[in-house]
DNA sequence: CCACTAAGAATATCTTAGCCT
DNA sequence: AGGCTAAGATATTCTTAGTGG
């Protein structure tokens, strides 16, 4: 289960169809869909889209399968509640306020990487007070 | 900004390479980014694989931005680049200085839904200075 | 310097038809 | 049925070289 092609069809089985039906669902022809399963040949975006909402699954699972490391670390972030938390409400906030976070959060980063001793750690960003 | 060229021309701009460096890094010709750009090429598995990773966002983001179909909210924060900043940070970031950033988050969801007239804003948080 | 385009060679893709299990 | 493969037509991709801002 390494490659785009195994995970299609893993994807496919799941679903109870064949080369060809899933052909018939896609537009494309049965031998087609042969091709992807066997790593003969890459869909194109459209396609790629097609197989992802098709299958419910993101196009990097499909492409780049589990081991993608931002993966990898979505899914271990998602295993952290704190963090569904944090990030389901970043993602709702008004622009305004995520740029406040991300600025935080890359103040944060700074601070980290010049901790060195006797060095005077640098001044938090400032709140937008609007 | 609303196919995968545009995305990609943002993301070269923002690290400030031309089409040729560009080109140079993932080891094809300035030509070849041009098209990229403009539409008129898409890049294979293994130079969408490339690209997500020099620039850091998922294959999803690349090829079908934020209007991904897929619904999950989780899933639609996957597919936003700043969300996908922010979790590798946080991730990679000290158990204090991660709080420390929820802490923020909190405090700016609690300010976004208390923000009615004549309403006193909560003080931000204390950094903390260790 | 930077980005775009044209032309041509090299590749990749898709379908149909046939074959195997 | 279900899946694989070959062959040929089609379409795409990439580079080089050249144009223009």
């Amino acid at each position: 289960m390494d490659t785009f092609g195994d995970r299609l069809r893993e994807l496919r089985k799941k679903k109870k169809l064949s080369q060809k039906e899933l052909g018939k669902l896609l537009g494309v022809a049965e031998s087609t869909i042969s091709m992807y399963e066997r790593n003969g040949r890459q869909p194109d975006f459209e396609m790629q889209d097609k197989l992802a909402n098709l299958f419910d699954v993101s196009i990097d699972y499909l492409v780049r399968g589990k081991e993608s490391s931002l993966k990898k670390q979505a899914e271990e972030a998602y295993n952290d509640p704190d963090f569904q938390y944090a990030m389901r409400s970043l993602n709702g906030m008004e622009r305004e306020s995520k740029e406040e976070v991300l600025n935080f959060i890359e103040y944060v980063l700074q601070r980290e990487k010049g901790r060195k001793p006797g060095q005077r750690q640098p001044n938090p960003p400032r709140f937008n007070k609007e």
